[in-house]
Parts: structure tokens; sequence; C-alpha cells
DNA sequence: TTGTACGCGTTATCAT
DNA sequence: ATGATAACGCGTACAA
């Protein structure tokens, strides 16, 4: 490795002439800047960001801490968390959890351990307390809480208004009975306040329910499982075979579970959209590749990182003020799997 | 920051004490021990990584530095690599370089600089000198490198010898006039000896014709492209509307290609597979879910994460043996994209 | 068994 | 305009 001493030796100046000269400081002259420059050009110098971040107290990272890696909306946010990043002039540090706790607590003490100056963090299971004592003050972002007044920035999606829409839609495309994959039935009072995301699209699709005078029924529900594409296909030929298609759309609660209820219903026959509007939640683009084309409620993913980026960064830069709950941009994409 | 000297202050023991005791050295007493552990506990410590890094010279992290983060082959190949490195006591560090010279400069140079121990680097327009420059020295895998002779060890899929598969498949399922997407036709003799795993699946295709007596001509060909949906339904397209659906198989380059090709295909109201066949290359999971489930050479991306980091640890740890060439496992799987 | 002292490569303060 | 020099937090040789 080499070194600033090196660089030094090399220019005939001392190592901190270098250290200025690397950094651009205006007290260094024009002539003795370049030498230096030319000579780390030439050395193949790098700095030794341990070094540096352990002196500066900032290594100009950011971690994004996602569940998984191998789904669709975690890649897109990744993708463009980390673009956006960049060009704010901050690398990006992507980890997974898997969803487990013990997973969750030694990566985000790994992340506090002054490998980055600020976290973006999808929490699962992990009590915002551990979360607190974890990262030690260190600034972050909660992506989609189960809680409230977790002290820190939080970004979600609009997840009643997605659902709201999203049902309404099918509704004023003619569907008349309607399923919401995957969730069982609850209460509509007990889960309107609620802060989890599963629970938001609930309330959303019971609100348009009864804003159209349909009283939700447990029978309106496939209960719930993973949001994958295994699981909803499973759940769906299950619904198929031991009920019948009894329905003529399905609300999903995100893009993938879509994906597999669509081809669940279409192994068993069903027309989509003819007999079944399918819609989902997310916006995954290749929604736009599957049979039919997926109509969904379509997030923005750069308003997502742009808005998640640009706080945790005005954090980091010391910005006191009152935490925020952010809401990223939706829109509603019709494609060809609603009528 | 909690430190060890706040640890030492509190447990009334020597910062150097808290270091040996952190570290489960047999001569600290098992009392001290206990009560320093405690103390570390109570106060939430965690090591600074970069004052280890720093002194240590090992900082237990691996980078993972892919072209995007948002296909389908990075995820997965990201997701295993995390697994396999995770379960191996290594930390992985996912970087993006978008295929940019001047990314995969900048993201190498960042790497370089004791932020980990070892690179696992997809190396697309950068040439391998200025890898080696770049890298100054430290452990990498190669994936899927265009050039032989890297000085590095390298891991690829078996590209000839999957195309080669696929394309005998369709043969022997009946497929009669073919097309590869995406690729202008090249001379046999000058690909079959390029790296590059585009021509290599080239070269596999064209072996298989010529194994059937079948001749090679340009008109075998959708002429090059990006490898990914939205250039492939374009290209497919517009062959099909410009010289009409004269052949009854594709070969693709990889599956997000078959993706785009099927669905522009569907568009044009050709069936699949009863009019032509198509068959992807890379094994993503979501294949299974297209309309129809896509036939493919499937990678398998849990061996690939193993070779990978088992060779990179191995170079970490100071194996000096010649470096090697590394080949993934692959299978044909059969779904209904192909007849 | 525990404490003292030093250095890893930077950044930053203070002289010159 | 440049050079000494002191931290940053940790790991380890050596002293006690």
């Amino acid at each position: 490795m080499v070194t600033m001493r090196d660089i030094a030796a090399e220019a005939g100046v001392s190592q901190a002439t270098v250290s200025y000269a690397l950094r651009n400081d205006p007290s260094i002259s024009a002539a003795t800047r370049d030498k230096i420059l030319k000579v780390a050009e030439k050395l193949h110098y790098s700095a030794n960001l341990s070094a540096r971040t352990l002196r500066s107290g900032r290594s100009n990272a950011i971690a994004l801490v996602v569940q998984d890696l191998h789904n669709p909306y975690s890649m897109h946010l990744s993708d463009a968390v980390s673009q956006y990043a960049f060009s704010r002039g901050y690398q990006i540090l992507v980890q997974q959890t898997q969803s487990a706790t013990e997973n969750e607590s030694s990566v985000l003490q790994y992340i506090s351990s002054a490998i980055c100056d600020g976290v973006i963090f999808s929490p699962t299971k992990l009590p915002i307390a551990d979360v607190h004592a974890r990262l030690a003050g260190k600034p972050a972002v909660l992506l989609s809480p189960l809680e409230y007044h977790t002290g820190y920035d939080t970004m979600s999606a609009p997840c009643e208004q997605g659902a709201f829409t999203a049902t309404s839609y099918l509704l004023s495309r003619g569907c008349q009975r309607l399923l919401f994959y995957c969730s069982d039935y609850a209460d509509y009072d007990d889960i309107k306040c609620a802060r989890d995301s599963g629970w938001q699209r609930v309330a959303g699709f019971q609100r348009a329910l009864l804003r159209n005078g349909i009283e939700p029924t447990p029978s309106h529900f496939v209960p719930h499982r993973s949001w994958n594409r295994e699981s909803s296909y499973a759940a769906i030929v299950d619904v198929a075979r031991h009920s019948g298609v009894t329905f003529d759309g399905v609300v999903c609660v995100n893009d993938e579970s879509a994906i597999g209820v669509m081809r669940g219903l279409l192994d068993c026959g069903v027309r989509i959209p003819e007999d079944v509007s399918v819609i989902g939640f997310d916006g995954i683009l290749e929604g736009k590749f599957y049979t039919p084309p997926l109509t969904t409620i379509a997030i923005d993913y750069d308003d997502f990182a742009r808005q998640t980026v640009d706080a945790l960064i005005a954090r980091i830069e010391g910005d006191k003020s009152p935490v925020r709950d952010m809401t990223v941009a939706t829109r509603l994409v019709v494609r060809e799997s609603t009528r």
C-alpha cells in the first residue's frame, strides 16, 4: 500500500504538505501541488479510508439495510438509492438481514461502527428501543417502520391511500366481488390506526369497499402468507380449488404476490382480465412483461431515493429539526391485468 | 461513540486489558473478563472498525462490484454471495458501476482503500492493466472477464457449452429454423477463441447448428442490442414486422432477453411454444412465473457463490497457488416455452 | 495477570 | 507556503 509518506519522499516534501495538496488546500502553491498530484497518480495512490475515517469521523458512506436482496422491490430501491447517493457524493453499502432479529441486530451493530455516516434501515422484528441502542445516535431514516414515534425520520409508501385507489379502480371498472391477498379479515377500527404497511393496505381496501356500500367480511380475504410469488401462487390455487372462482377481482398486497396470483389463476384456467382482474402494488419494472401486463400502484423509486437520502444527509450535516414522516409519490399504472 | 477507554474507566482496568478481554485472550482472568464484557454490553460498545482495520490491516469485508443492481441476474448473485460470505464470517459490500469506465475505475479505487480485504469484480470496459493498478495487489476474483491471462482467479458460466446445450435441445425438439438473440453473425473461427461471454454463446449456438448439418448464416441472427427486456422486445418485434415470423425457435443470450422476446412475440400474435420455442440463459427464479414459464440454462447461484468466495478467502489468507479459471454448475431447466 | 507504550495513515493545529 | 507534531481508537510487544 502506497501512503502519503511514500509520495512525500518521492516528491521531496513533507507528509503534511501532501495531505494539503491532495485536498486542494489554497495554502499550497500551484507548482508543488501539481508535482504532488503527478507523483500520486504515478504511484496509484489511494487514500486509506480507515485512517481518514478514524481521524475525521466521517466516511462519506451510507449503509442501506434491507430485508432481502432477492426481490424486485429491494432491487429497485437499492438501485435508485445507490445512484442518487452517488450523485450527492456518498457511497452506498448494501446489506441484507433476511428479516432475522439477530441479523438485524448484528448488522446494525456492524454498521454503527464508524463505517458509515448514516443508515437507511428497513426494520422488521427488532424493537425500536434496540434500534436506538445499536445505532447509538447515528443518523438514520427508517423505511416503513411498524411503530409510530420512532424518533427517526421515516419513509413509507402511502399504503392506505394506494390500496384505496387500487380497490376503487377495480370497483369502478365493474368488479363486484373482490378478494384481498394477503391478510385475514380484521375489524376496520382496529386496523385503521395501525402503522404496519400490510394493515394499512387492508384498511384502504376496506374503506373503498365501505365507500361503495359493500360490507367487508372474512370471505373477502385470502389469509395471511408471505408477500412472494410462491406463497401467493399456492394460496390462490387453494382458494380456487376449494371455494371455486367466486370472485372477479383480486387486490394484491404487492406486485410479487400479484404475479403469483396471476400464474395460479392462469393455471386454473381462469382468464385475466376477462374473468378476474388483478392489481398489484409497488410498480416493479418487470410487471410490464408478464402476461397480462400488470396493473399496479407504482412507487416512484427515484422520488423515494431523493427524499430519503436528502433527509439523511441533512441529519448527517447537523440538521436538528423535528423528525419527519415522509411519503413517496405513487401513481396508478393501468395495464392489461384489469378490465 | 463509546470506546475501549470508556469501558476501561467504568471497569477500573486499562484499555489494553479491555482489548484482550474482548478478544477472549486466555491471559485475562475469567473474573475480569466477565466484568468487562458486562460493562461493554451495558454501554452498547461496538468496536470502531476504522481503527481496527487501520491497526490490523484486515476488515473482514469483501466488496462485490457488479454492473447494475437492477437486473435479476445481479440480484441472485448478490443474494447468494452475501449469504455465503456471511456464513464464512465476512461482510459483503455491494457496489454498482453502471458499466461506466470512470465508475469502474473510481469504485475500484475506493474499494482498494483498505475498506475490504478482497474484491469480486465484474469488469466490462476497464482494461485489465487498469484493474491491476487500481487494485494494487488486493486479492480479487474476476467475473466473466473479457480477456484471458488476467492474473486473477476468474469465475464464468460455461457459456459455449450452455448455448450448445440450449440450441441442441431446441433442435432435438423439432425446431428447424433457429434465431439467436442478440448478436451479429461472425465467422465461427473468429469467435470460438474469444472469451467474451456473448461471443461464447454465439459459438455454442453455431457449433450446435453445424453439428446438425446447418450452416450458420447472418439470417440466423438478430443483431446486437442490450441484454435487457426492452431491447429484445423492440428487436424481435422489428424482425417479426419486417421479415415475418420465418423462424420456429429463438435462443436468447439471457433470460431477461428471453422475457422481452416472449412478450414481443405474444404481442405479434405468435403462440409460444406452438409456433415458436424460446429458451433463455441464467435461470432467474421469476422465469417460472412468466407466460409461458421459461425454459432456460440455469446457473447454480449457490455454487457460484461458494466457489468464488472460497477462492477469494483463500487468497486473502495467503494462498499463493497459480490462478484458476472456475466454472459454475449449470443445468437445463425445461419448462413450457419450448415444445 | 495486568499495565505501559507505540504505531497503523490520516486530518488538523500550530509553528516557522 | 510549508513542516513538525498531536490526536483518532485499536492491537500487541514488552515490562511489571
